[in-house]
DNA sequence: AACTATGTATACTAAATTAGTATGATAATT
DNA sequence: AATTATCATACTAATTTAGTATACATAGTT
């Protein structure tokens, strides 16, 4: 029941990205020493954003990564969801015939309301909106910047 | 983010138990032959919901568990609660020291907000309401039976 | 055209967690 | 005392998660 670090790093990506949304594209080397993530794990994780189409890229000298839209328009629900797979606990609901035991799919049927109230919540929560109780908080210039 | 085996195995002994409540200490080797579960892993799960005072146990011939408590009081939150350890969620917040990167810790806060309400709904659903739902459904006949 | 700084893709390895097994004890009833 | 049950701990296996390595593709610069 906890979040993956692909999760949370992609997350804390995605937020770096929102805050240089006006310097161009940021390069993998940049955001790997200021997020203490390492180059080809990164790249992965950028990689799923960008087939998401949250990030895009641009290669060669001076390329890089930034958002493809509006930091307004990512919610945590969809980067939960692209990190975590939430699958696994539909295929019983939505295939019976795997589920040897009527009783457990009971409880899945509950585990699957809490589940839906969960990402209801995630879904409503953009990075936009981290960012600015971020300024609130004075919480961002000590940790991403460079 | 799906739930372990302990957790989901957990929540069908204890709907076992509350179906047979007035049928005395059911012995794990019935439990396991019903859960389709092994003695040795049943009785690691049982010894964790006995010592949350979920479950009590009589030993010797004629011996086995029964639910402690009344299943209208036995909520799913705390099932997940005792097998999943909600804990490490909750460290970042308590003791931010531990947080290298505040930009992440703020999604934690907001992770955090997503997982009380949850635990919120998770709290809400008692193994006797699964029960009562089953029974609208004819669900349970075929699976928890002997 | 060659060079270099960047991103892309896949395969592999290591660490951690989860799931399950084995062995041996303890307690209570008959 | 024998039997039938639970109790406790240690170990092993499988799976998942996290991270590394290798090789390649692309675009700008000289």
């Amino acid at each position: 029941m906890k979040l993956s670090t692909k999760t949370r790093y992609g997350t804390r990506i995605l937020i770096e990205l929102a805050l240089k949304v006006n310097q161009g594209a940021i390069s993998v080397s940049k955001i790997s020493s200021n997020q203490k993530i390492s180059v080809k794990y990164l790249e992965q994780i950028l990689r799923t954003l960008r087939q998401a189409d949250i990030v895009k890229s641009v290669r060669g000298p001076k390329g890089g990564h930034l958002l493809a839209k509006d930091p307004g328009k990512i919610y945590l629900g969809q980067i939960v969801r692209l990190f975590e797979g939430q699958t696994d606990l539909v295929t019983c609901v939505s295939s019976p015939e795997n589920c040897a035991m009527a009783a457990e799919c009971l409880v899945r049927n509950a585990w699957q309301d809490a589940t839906s109230i969960l990402y209801k919540k995630l879904d409503n929560i953009s990075i936009a909106s981290l960012i600015k109780n971020s300024d609130k908080n004075n919480k961002v210039a000590a940790c991403i910047s460079g």
